[in-house]
This record gives structure tokens, sequence and C-alpha cells, in this order.
RNA sequence: GGCCCCGUGGUGUAACGGUUAGCACGCGAGGUUUUCAACCUCGUAGCGCGGGUUCGACUCCCGCCGGGGCUACCA
């Protein structure tokens, strides 16, 4: 089975075009051909198509502009324009579409499509300077490339009866068709790169897995019988039948990727983790990292997540102010003195360790281990989220949680000094 | 305007002539808990509308309404 791959977007394909199509492939870890026919060939491939029709009569030059062509229906209605053929060399080449009849796209989804010719323009082939138009050349290349599978978003198949009257004058064989549902973004329009929000290279800027990505990608349009949401890309080949795709466009609904991103990131192994957390914020992957991902993969939905969570490991935190004051208040700051020595006299620095030694603090002042734990978080981490707080002073390390913890006993005891003075 | 496609909760879907319309995300409540997550339990909400066909329609037919796509000498 050979498919062409269509980019969907109305654009001109520019090489920075195809450069980011094949990048996002590339991601999502597809594999890809680029054919068998070099961009030369094309042209000239289609340049001959082109003298056929011409010679046959299926096709002819006509001197009508788009103006022309607007006028002729305001005119005649809403049937299909048919122009004069004229001798001039430099007019636009049209195809000539029966005047009666269907025709019929057979589509592996939607069944058979019947579009009525009568309605249907003769529609430019070639303009006038020779070149040729979309329809006609993706028509030429099927046929050239020996495409089997036509699989492409429901917005061609207003375009399949042209295709297929080109195929029919140039008397080649169609391939298959199937028209996958639109996607569509929250606004209910069709998903393009002006959304942005959902382009494959959103996608992983965002910090979303490949897997993950197939994955939810394959159940928008399609399902199991028994409706199952976690399928590997190995179940998904094993699975995925054309005929089981639906019909309706679907809403791309990044919240349910999240969740499904979270299901692969924890269930990855600890290396395969560290590297792609490592690979997204631009790092070497290191025992420190590997050390770090351990304690935060449990929490993280998206690779972006990640670094939050882990940073204060590599580089001096940045204090949340509304966190400081949320949690540093009350009973802190004796508590934290308290912590302090505790931890200074831990040798191990094992987290079961920590636990143990912090723990007898709790237990001796009879308080709630956020009052405690709390204020150490904000001291080393920064934040009130992070991992946690015994795996995180372990992989801090003794020294710097000890310098972080005595330096917000510092602040907290000169807050507490301009308190009493004011 | 014309041609075409589509219509199960907020979202993705399952069931396709007979089910209390299932599952997942989300949302809500509770549990667990050192924060946030994760996890567990319970709950929330749906067959667009109107006619047929049928003993019986989410499922079949027609109409309407709604959404979308195409309608370039663009791809």
């Amino acid at each position: 089975m050979l498919l062409r791959i269509e980019d969907t977007d109305r654009e001109r394909s520019t090489p920075e075009n195809v450069e980011q199509i094949l990048d996002a492939l590339d991601w999502l870890e597809l594999d890809w051909d680029e054919g068998p026919i070099s961009q030369a060939e094309r042209a000239e491939r289609h340049g001959e198509a082109l003298e056929r029709v011409l010679e046959s009569g299926a096709a002819y030059r006509d001197a009508a502009t788009s103006e022309d062509v607007a006028a002729w229906k305001r005119e005649h209605g809403n049937s299909g324009y048919r122009g004069e053929p004229t001798e001039d060399r430099g007019a636009a080449v049209r195809l000539r579409v029966p005047d009666s009849g269907d025709t019929v796209v057979v589509d592996e989804i939607r069944g058979d499509v019947r579009f009525p010719n009568d309605s249907q323009d003769d529609f430019v082939i070639a303009r006038g300077d020779g070149s040729v138009l979309y329809n006609f050349a993706v028509a030429v290349d099927d046929a050239d490339m020996e495409i089997t599978h036509v699989i492409r978003g429901d917005d061609h198949l207003s375009n399949t009866p042209k295709q297929l009257l080109v195929m029919e004058a140039i008397e080649i064989p169609p391939p298959r068709y199937a028209h996958l549902p639109l996607l569509h973004g929250p606004d209910g329009k069709k998903l393009s790169k002006r959304h942005g929000a959902a382009s494959v290279q959103e996608l992983r800027d965002a910090g979303y897995l490949p897997a993950a990505v197939r994955n939810y990608l394959a159940l928008l349009g399609w399902g199991t019988q028994d409706d199952t949401t976690i399928l590997s890309t190995d179940e998904l080949i094993e699975r995925f039948e054309l005929s089981g795709v639906g019909r309706s466009s679907a809403i791309f609904d990044e919240r349910k990727l999240r969740w499904l991103n979270g299901r692969y990131m924890r269930e990855m192994d600890l290396d395969s983790y560290a590297e792609a957390v490592a690979r997204h914020v631009g790092r070497e992957p290191d025992e420190r990292l590997t050390a770090a991902c351990a304690i935060a993969q449990e929490k993280a939905q998206t690779l972006n997540e990640v670094w939050p969570l882990i940073g204060f490991l590599f580089d001096e935190p940045e204090t949340d102010e509304h966190a400081w004051r949320k949690v540093m208040k009350d009973g802190a700051l004796p508590l934290l003195r308290e912590a302090l020595e505790a931890l200074r006299e831990a040798d191990s620095f094992e987290p079961e360790e920590l636990e143990t030694r912090l723990g007898r603090i709790l237990a001796e002042h009879d308080v709630k281990p956020g009052k405690l734990y709390q204020p150490i978080r904000v001291a080393i981490t920064g934040t009130s989220v992070s991992p946690g707080i015994f795996e995180s002073l372990a992989v801090l390390g003794k020294d710097r949680s000890l310098e972080r913890i005595e330096r917000a006993v510092r602040r907290l005891s000169t807050e507490a000094a301009d308190g009493n003075r004011s």
C-alpha cells in the first residue's frame, strides 16, 4: 500500500512548509519516503499529460477570466460553467465536464458519494502560462507514483470528483479513497496551522510525548469495539481498521491529551524519562537529572511541567512571595530552627532517616505535618509545590539543604524583628 | 446562493431494531495524603427537532434545524 501524504493546509508548498511537515512526521516517529519521482520530472509529466488531454479534446483553452465566469453564473443560475474553446495559446485550460450523469466517489469511509456533473464547472487545470493546477497535478502524480490509497481530510471530498474526472480524461485508474473526518478547534472550525495550539510542532513544544499524541489522535474519529482508551502504537497498528473510522468531525480536546500524556509519562522507564526531559529542556542527561526525574515522574503530566518541579535542584530558586507569606507564619520559625538542628545531625540524609528525624519534631510538638513541611518546602524550593519533601531534601543534598533553610531562618528572624518594632 | 459531508452528555466515543443508553476525559463530593499530583469510591450530564415504517426505534425512511467543507488561472 502506497499512501500519499497530503498537506491539508491551503498554502502553496514552499520548501520551509514541506520541511515543517517532515519534521512533524519525524517527531511523531512515522516513516515516510520522498516518493519515486523528482520535482523536475513531475513538471515534465504534467506537461505531457496536459498535451494529451488537449489533443484528445477532453480539455480546451478558454479565454474567460474568473470575472467572466462569475458573470456567466449570475446569468445562468447555479449550473456548472461551460466555456468557449479558443485558439489563444495564452488562455487557461479547462477540463470538459460531462453535461449529465454523476461522478461518484467510492469512499472507504463514506460509501458512494455522488456529484452531479451538471453542477460542476469546467474547471481550470492549467494557467495561461502552461503551469498546471492542483487538481490536475495530483491526479497525474497519483498515477505516476502508483499511489494505491489516498487517505486525507474530508475537506478534499469535494475535490475528488475533479481529480476523478482528470484521471478519466488521461485514462488512468483511480486509487482508493478514504476521507477522514476533520479535526476542529474549540471554535468548531477546521483545525489548521493557523490554530497553532494544535499543530504538531506546538504539541511537541508543549511537552507532549509522541506516543501519547499518536494514541490520542487515533482516538479522534475512531474507536475500538470495546472502547479502549489506552492503546500502544503496536496495538494501534494491530487494531486499526479504516472501516471503523467515524464520519463526524471531532473537536480537539487538549485536556484529554494532557491526561493521556500523564499516563504515558508515568509509565516510562526512568532512563527514557530522563532522556526525554533532558532533550526537552536542552540539557545533557546526567545522574543528578536522573535522580531529579525519579522524584518528579509521578507528578508531571507534560515534559513542560517537569522543570518547574526540579529546577530548584540545579539553580538557586526564586522565592514565590505569595507562597512565602502563606506558609511562613505563626509557628514556622521555631519549627524551622528545630528542623535545622535535626537535619544537621543526620548522617545519611536518606529519605527514610529524614522522615524519622523530622517526624520526631512533629510528635514532640503535636503539630500537623504541613506546619513543618511546607515551610521547609518553601525554604528549599521557593514554592509550595514540589516533589516529596524527604526526597527533595535528599536529592538536594545536606549542604545545600541546610544552607537554604538557614537563609530562610535568617529572613524570618529579620522579619519578626521588624514586625515587633512596628 | 450551488454542490457535498456530518449530528449520542461540555469533549472523544460504544451499542446500530428490544440495554436502567456503556466507557474515557472534564466537572462535583468524599477517601487517601507532607504540598501538588497520582490513586480509590460515589455522583453529574446525552440519543438536535418533527413526521413516518415497525409490536418495538438512538438505531431504517423523509422533512426541518444546526454544524462543517468545497465552490480561484490556491494547495
